[in-house]
DNA sequence: TTTT
DNA sequence: TTTT
């Protein structure tokens, strides 16, 4: 019914910009988002957690974003599941982004922190991108997003809107 | 530095309680969050999203908390991740809640339904507690929620506060 | 930058549907937000809080929700202000819905709660609309939603996408 | 039953520091939040939201926020209402934050970005703050942050928790 | 492994 | 596998 996150955190590597076999683009990264911590000390501690950014957004992020740089997300949790090599289910969780704010600017860069334009994603309620995400979670066994060497494999069934 | 879920779904199941060795509170449940579904139709899609909550808050929501029972939960996602059987890292991501609504009353009962008195988790940021959990990072492989059907194995160190 | 609220309330009236004169519908309600209330008792208090939807959602809203009923909205602040009959600024401060969940079917009605299909707003994210916009903040002195029982009066200008 | 709000953007002012007569600390600051904007280009609007922060995190947010600052505030919408002289009840719309994030460190400064901490206030359930509070919604007819130049006039009723 |  |  309802579904939405909003995180603050650095990015712990560069974006991935990967393209469907269609040619929509597809940005992935992780945030990591420290956890408030004590007055007492101890170790700082952070979430780490997958963002996927979708088409126009995806572009963007992927010139924008670096590793480090602190940034804002908008999004819903999607829980994805595939069967593994070895036949075993196996559960992905990430945060499709919808908006996404860069708080830092690029270090020696002349762009204003705060001021940068990722703009809000145009979703497309269209119906065969709904057909096809509905067959998806039916017949995709395969994680677009894990990184076991093997060749891109991001499917068009896989866009979330 | 920020990290804020909020969801409005339905529970899977009955939620279940346990405690941890030193008797506190824990119980989980999985919220069905069905997306925004299309006009043209297509099968409904949903995300199946673990829930943890902890002390009084855990009580009340074994107390009240139903299969099939609308409920919204506001929290934080959190990334846990531990080594099973084969050596492997899995990780593992729930929303820890820190409030609970209950949007449906029990259906042949007397409350009135939004009147659920949920009450906000009194977090302590006690210095022990923040060491243990620091330290439950590095040793704790084992996932207090995996039900393999072993002993109830929920360590104090997976207090969240 | 970032400007999210999620509401969970009831409406204190019916909604109230309007046209701008160039047939765009408003719909405008309040929400009781129940603040959390206190073991101890004491009264229950609440936050009234205005919400404004455009277009599509706007008929959904007016043709679906009604006074008492327990409703979701997800949106952003915004704070409007115009000079009143005396000259003096007045600052109105509403929610801009762009999703809103029907969290209670109709009474007597067949439909099953939380199903209901307000669909999320498509934004449209047009020039001459931000133009228009723009200038409504500089010379749009006249509150739309104001009941001091004069002509209706929201122009196109008011329009937030 | 459910009231939460996001906001990034920054301060317009100094924040101002205050005491109840009890010795309270509360802090007001506006926050400028820019409304996403279009590629056509057109104008620059934001919206100025009022936030208020109370004990702990209002000494916190008077020692380390200033004009211009981008921040980032967790709270809930509060709508105050009061007589003004003339009679005329007045409505005052407030975030009571309840948490803050210093996103840019002082300029100068050595501090690093993103690092600062807010504490999470600590509420306390007391009955007699509630009791106070109820009552203050009938008696209190004095809006504690105008600034019409008066004499300080926050009263302890005017706590939230 | 999933809810209405 | 993790960011400052």
């Amino acid at each position: 019914m309802l579904n939405r996150v909003i995180l603050i955190g650095r990015l712990t590597k560069d974006p991935e910009l990967r393209y469907t076999p269609s040619g929509v683009a597809v940005t992935q990264f992780t945030l990591a988002v420290d956890r408030p911590f004590t007055a007492q000390g101890g170790e700082r501690e952070a979430d780490f957690i997958p963002v996927v950014t979708w088409r126009q957004l995806a572009e963007t992020c992927a010139n924008y974003l670096r590793k480090g740089r602190l940034t804002a997300v908008e999004g819903r949790i999607q829980v994805r599941n595939y069967e593994n090599n070895e036949g075993k289910r196996v559960y992905v969780t990430e945060v499709i982004a919808d908006n996404v704010r860069f708080l830092e600017s690029s270090k020696g860069d002349s762009g204003s922190a705060g001021n940068s334009n990722a703009t809000r994603e145009e979703p497309s309620y269209g119906g065969e991108t709904r057909g096809n995400q509905t067959s998806r979670n039916k017949n995709n066994n395969q994680d677009p997003f894990s990184d076991d060497g093997k060749p891109i494999d991001i499917s068009d069934d896989d866009l979330p809107f």
